[in-house]
DNA sequence: TATTGTTATACTCTATAACTATA
DNA sequence: TATAGTTATAGAGTATAACAATA
């Protein structure tokens, strides 16, 4: 007995709400999107074409990781890519006319997977959580 | 503008303080274990032998994932198994005696990884964080 | 037969390191 | 030198299907 309970230690806990937010998130989700490919299309629907560094900047993925996502994207037909003229390291990113399609009927259901996961909790709990949440990223 | 910001949305920052405190996790521990290793072991450490899927159970592993990380730690000579002789279907993974000193060394530094990633809550904040996330499990 | 457990396969996300190209 | 992007490698998580053993 070593007294080291997994369920006291948030690196577990946080894997298992994982675990739940995402089997709803896929549940409620009209396309088959994962949360990052989520995450980098709503970032494009919300900013516009962007840097693929910057997007993995703004939607919390580093390079090898954004690298795969918009690749994925991209054989989706959901994101298209170009060379920056003014800039001729940077990969423009950008939202297809697909993409945005997929991004206006995904709206709903993205927003749907976020209140299933908070529905055990009062809103006051949930502001709380959100709150506590961001002071540790 | 669609309203609908990332931050504000728990999957998203789920995700975020994931990756922090897998960072954490990562530069404390004395060996390579990842977190899902961490859980088996300790779960082995605290339970004794268990079977593979019982195992998956505790640690919160599906059975794909459970047989790769068994795997992992059976290479790295931390666990071994035996067929259960009262129960041909079950396959008993327990510590070996290198695990055992793997786990004797990492107890504080695990300890440390989860006290680095709580570091800017309050004692009362952390409570209150993993109340809440354990009823979002 | 129905259930449980294990194995195999495939896809996705994450991270690091090494490398090339451009600013 | 710093930044952007690519590639290779490794581990983890998930899902599905197929198979073996037991009740």
């Amino acid at each position: 007995m070593t007294g080291y309970v997994l369920g006291d230690h948030v690196g577990f806990v946080l894997r298992q709400v994982t675990q739940r937010h995402v089997g709803l998130f896929t549940a409620l989700m009209p396309d088959p999107i994962t949360p990052p490919q989520w995450a980098a299309l709503i970032t494009l629907h919300n900013g516009g074409a962007v840097a693929q560094a910057q997007l993995g900047r703004l939607a919390a993925m580093d390079g090898a990781t954004v690298k795969g996502v918009v690749d994925r994207l991209v054989a989706r037909g959901a994101v298209q890519t170009e060379p920056d003229a003014s800039d001729g390291r940077q990969l423009l990113v950008s939202l297809t006319q697909s993409g945005s399609e997929l991004v206006a009927r995904s709206l709903g259901p993205a927003i749907a997977a976020t209140e299933a996961t908070l529905a055990p909790l009062t809103p006051a709990e949930r502001r709380t959580l959100l709150d506590l949440l961001r002071r540790l990223t």
